[in-house]
DNA sequence: TATGAATGAGACTTCATTCAT
DNA sequence: GATGAATGAAGTCTCATTCAT
């Protein structure tokens, strides 16, 4: 699990004690557990705090509200995306722009993989945690920003709009189907990561032949 | 709204009498609005039942509980999904392969215009209520093997799971994106839609070149 | 204590059988007691239900909340309260102003005595239950316009607003003096009621010296 | 408002270093604003320490617990309503009685505008802070007595008690009518303290006419 | 079969007070 | 002495479901 403090959007105050971090990260690492594993609904929050080994109390000195709770995990886990997205930039220049959707499936489903609360989360709060959805739209929008940037600076001549639709379509078609492979066996999953791939390809390709 | 009467999974039997299928449609189309405007959790077994004008006691007499509506909802969009992709079946032989998929990535956003709470409902309810990724599943199941076998009696020379890996990946993108769509404004809309029929048209072509 | 059943502002419904009435009235007369007993603040809804021997969820069946409580109490003692000076209504004709006003001094202490929540509830929830100023208010507000009325016909002459200020002089005082009163031994409580009626007589004679 | 410090029962110890006193008349101004604006149940310990910009832990050094702070503001209070009070003595002896009469309510009348959280706090905190029964009663009852042993002094002739129940009602009068007239537009209130006077006067009067 | 009042476990959240630093 | 993070008992209120009528 994570084990960095982040800043995150509902909290009550930003816990600057190293035993206050520690509190923080418990209560985030064990919410992740506890949705994955029963759901967001069926998860209380007297349960996170038993299981955190915290009183209650304490949790709401962090955490206005249950809600709150999540859109913290959120931040975390968009925070952690990003960064791994930084952490490829370097190596993009010299490879193909099919390398590169490639290379961003991979880092993705390897995301996905090491934390698998991330869509568990946002799926399941889907309209009932209307601050979540703010905070997924927020994260959508930096990183198709940013697909679509790349792709303008690394083929130019459509304009500004087209990109921010194609940016789209491959982020939200990339989502879908590795989160979608994250429930099926290894050997379907990568063939699934395969197609993912072939599709995004095939799609830039129309645009940019190689 | 729908008016006739769906058998669904949950339900605690079959309504015979005209009365009954009244009541059963009441309950499912209250609650459909009430889902959407509210967030499925929010809406109470009472509350739809008193917006229904009908007694809760009844209620509780078609569904054994309050899932069993949410299945009952989901099990009358699939049979209604069904319907459109079969009416639209006769008109596929003598079409282009982009076209058919063009076609069908209209007819089902017509059918998301048209029901607004066909995927509010799956979204809402991801991981909360176990029963209803049963249905969900079957519903794509059976929508991923129809595109399948069209795939592959159309276009034959792949093995068998390979079809079902492409049918998969066309069929999730296209729901995600049209899905998408509905959130934007019409003119974004369109574009999405465009988008969306380029994507799997492209797709499609790298394996059938026309 | 009382047991007619009352409408009153905030109950969530009016109970129609028998059973319910008796549970309504079973909750203002336990409620009652224990405000008296400890104090508006620290008697909790659990603790009335349990008191009342009934299930909290059917307290709230009647009430929509705590403060709905008390206001069903405010109301029913509005209502005793005016159907004791309906009472006296009928003896007044034929006596001089002093003995009217003694006869209601009388009377309001009587009902204090009878009714020993009826300040205690009012003054306890002074500032803390909006729903209830509005409640005193209406009730002051009739029995001064009531007072107001009786005097303009009995002794004419003053204009309207001076009949309201001099009924909400003798209102008022009566009700601090009366329910200070309470709080007395029983010779010292006499003879408060009695200086009570000397200041009303003294200031309605300085108007209508008979 | 008030600056000067005053010992009162429930503090915890007479602050001697200027910097306590400041602490401690800063938390009773700031209690004193929040009780009148939000009522005495709504406001906080910690609230009242956050506003006061005063760490909750040094509110605590001065006060035991949090009817130690409504006490104190009561004694405050008392404490400033007699010094108007001594202040009016020496203007007394040449005056009629209805004239010092007068002046006492005019003073009690001044002293409500300038305090506004006098009343406000005795009567949110009936029956609830037992703490504060008695200093209301103890400075009700130094008041009394110094009408009672006033009016013995001016005027001979009854009994000590009688003096008593007079003063009393006397006291207990002016102060409702008064409070009374501060929810009213000044015209009302105007009025409102005249009608005071006459009910006082009248029963004065009823004693001793001059 | 139809009704809807009744149920009560349990959800979320607050806040006066303490005490280790 | 000064601080403020920590505490947890306790409060209010909800709602899916039942079952006596």
């Amino acid at each position: 699990m994570v084990n960095k403090t982040i800043k995150s959007p509902g909290m009550r105050r930003q816990p600057k004690q190293a035993r206050s971090r520690e509190r923080v990260n418990k209560i985030l690492d064990v919410a992740e557990e506890m949705f994955i594993a029963e759901g967001c609904n069926a998860v209380t929050t007297n349960a996170i705090a038993a299981q955190a080994e915290i009183p209650i109390g304490s949790l709401y000195q962090f955490f206005p509200d249950k809600a709150a709770i999540l859109q913290a995990l959120a931040a975390r886990y968009t925070t952690l995306l990003n960064q791994k997205f930084l952490a490829i930039g370097p190596a993009v220049e010299s490879q193909s722009l099919s390398d590169v959707l490639a290379l961003v499936i991979d880092t993705n489903d390897q995301f996905f993989a090491d934390y698998p609360g991330y869509q568990a989360i946002y799926i399941q709060t889907q309209g009932t945690v209307p601050e979540l959805a703010a905070i997924e739209e927020a994260a959508d929008v930096e990183l198709i920003d940013a697909t679509a940037d790349f792709l303008a600076q690394r083929s130019p001549g459509l304009d500004a709009d087209h990109y921010q639709v194609i940016a789209m379509v491959i982020v939200k078609s990339i989502g879908t189907l590795l989160w979608l492979s994250r429930s099926h066996n290894p050997a379907f999953r990568e063939r699934l990561v395969d197609e993912t791939k072939r599709l995004v390809q095939a799609y830039a390709h129309s645009y940019w032949p190689e």
